[in-house]
DNA sequence: GATGAATGAGCATTCATTCAT
DNA sequence: AATGAATGAATGCTCATTCAT
């Protein structure tokens, strides 16, 4: 190989796009199919690969499920997320709805479920998949923290007296309708503006009179 | 025919009771691995008989799963129902929140996905399928028109100016956050009382000022 | 019940008609499936059984099986050939042709073969089994006994010189007629009459100058 | 590339070796159980491989049927019918007779009546199946045309007026033929010199006078 | 790193057969 | 005698995974 020609992409920028491909090949075959539903070959074959490429880039499926869930988490924060903050009101309810109302039913949801399915169908899972739901849901769980800081910021004071306890639950319930939301998608009832509506206005901070 | 000798079962009893054994290790199994995940062996041994039993009571998978959401379909719309209303507060809200409050997860909400999953796998879904969905989503529905009418029936008066839109998006959002409480649940976050306030705070009749 | 008012059947009779009747639903299936296809279950409910009937009077398939064709065979030899030895030309090779060109297939044909079948399926065949195959190719190797008989009897002569080598040998070639002419038509060609000139113009017995 | 510490056999040799082996043991477990009497995993075992190998090279049991019939017409037309026709004598009933008496019974003809078997046996059978009939026949009833061609090259003279039609009588008829006599030998009853000859007399072209 | 032939555990399903009714 | 629920062996097939190339 004369030193010159130099290829396009070394070695290890091709096994990233490699990676890559195989990565959204599953996103689109766990969407379709679930987890469970979707074959490795599918997934190979969908990336434009062999089996044997998965299995040189991924130990088995399982680990496929937690990078996947990983990279659309961080995705996620760095992408969606201040896109969401920097809309016009960045109050967390504000912030939550426009999340929910986005018309491509987010993939994250469909992972939560998936990974949660993963690690109840065994007695003993698989310690890295229990770290991995637990890093999601602690990702998701943030939004409203961040929602809040970011209110805060543009209001220019503390975050406010909203405490971790009561951060958390108001974590969980955006959380629960965001999935709730995402399923009723999945059953064939999209929902409405006034059922999103619904399932927010009850979001907000507790009344201080 | 000496009246004494008569067996304790007749035939079409006990074949009733191995159906019923076998729809209660269904829901157990595919309550722990889902439907997919759940064995037909498994099934069968957990009820304590061989596979070739489930056979004569089922043609398929499919048909014990539209079985299950069935059953326990009607055990909801006449014993737990029943039960939510006649509480001391029949008012729709009261009923959702008592809903959500039961300590077990409910096993319907389980099925709605699972149903969902089955139907969205395949390109041509199993009619019957298809069918068993609409079912479980209709009478899920309809769980606040109930509750509407026990208030009312309760305050002597009709059901008031709620229009069918309004019903339908109502309870969508029921069903949303039922769905999305339970699956937290499953996720190894048990909503919390506040958690559940939260979620069924805004889920009351648009304010007649 | 009143002892005048006799059943118009005898148990006996009943059992008769039952056997009869899954004896006919078998050669049906056979007929249709082959015997490893056909199943129990399916010649039962043809018969308007259930499958109990069919094990309170047969033993298994191959006990079936051989009654099937110990059955037909009688039929053959007492129903069957004297219809085509008495046919306007008791000349054996008249007899073999009328006996082709019979527009049904015969389904003595079908039932050698799957005798044929059953017994090699295994190492160690059924004594039955071997039996009845033997019974039956001496059966129908008889038909062309037969045939001389009846010629001769027409010429009002003795059997004539053809000896038991000669005659098994002209029987078996008749067979393997008849068997290859079914078997073609199993393929979807129906044997024309020409075709059954050109199988059946050699087996005329040996010239003698 | 050291020319010499190549593999053995390149992985494409390999595995047409496996198909090879594979064939072979489906072609003998065919003979002794027939197809549906013979299950992957023996055909597999007897070509020392998983049943894995197996559906690595063909879809499934019908499949492989289909590959079986073809792949030995071909060596049918390509081996064994040069050997008959290059024989002392190339006149069609020669040329049949020298078929028919081949001592292995030949495999061709239990495959054609298994091929048809299992066209049967389903009320709506796979195009792929029923093609193969039709191939099987072709080359099986172009047998005489071949050896007429041949007489005739040998004659130095043209094939004659024996047309079409006539031409598909007396394929059919040959075909009828060795189709009976292989069964005769798979009852037990191995056809003498003597049954061929009553078997084949017939089948000369129609006298000319 | 990528390929894909081969492996083999696992699963749904069929079906001959038994036996309590 | 007939019924049909239950049994369980057998089979076709899928698919995650391994490994020689």
């Amino acid at each position: 190989m004369s030193p010159d020609i130099r290829p396009r992409m070394t070695r290890a920028e091709q096994q990233e796009r490699t990676r890559e491909r195989l990565l959204d090949a599953a996103a689109e075959a766990f969407a379709e199919h679930g987890v469970d539903g979707a074959s490795i070959d599918d997934i190979a074959a969908r990336a434009g690969f062999s089996r044997g490429a998965f299995y040189s880039n991924f130990r088995d499926k399982t680990e496929l499920l937690i990078a996947l869930c990983d990279q659309r988490l961080a995705a996620f924060r760095t992408q969606q997320l201040p896109d969401l903050l920097e809309g016009p009101d960045a109050q967390p309810l504000s912030v939550a709805a426009r999340w929910l109302a986005a018309e491509e039913p987010p993939l994250e949801v469909l992972l939560v479920v998936e990974l949660a399915r993963q690690r109840s169908r065994t007695a003993d899972p698989d310690p890295a998949l229990s770290a991995a739901v637990d890093r999601v849901l602690d990702a998701l769980g943030r939004v409203l923290v961040d929602a809040d800081a970011a209110e805060a910021g543009a209001a220019g004071v503390g975050a406010g007296p909203v405490g971790d306890q009561e951060h958390e639950e108001r974590s969980a319930a955006v959380l629960a309708v965001v999935l709730g939301a995402d399923l009723l998608r999945h059953l064939g009832v999209p929902p409405t503006p006034r059922v999103l509506e619904l399932l927010l206005s009850g979001l907000g901070p507790r009344d201080r009179p």
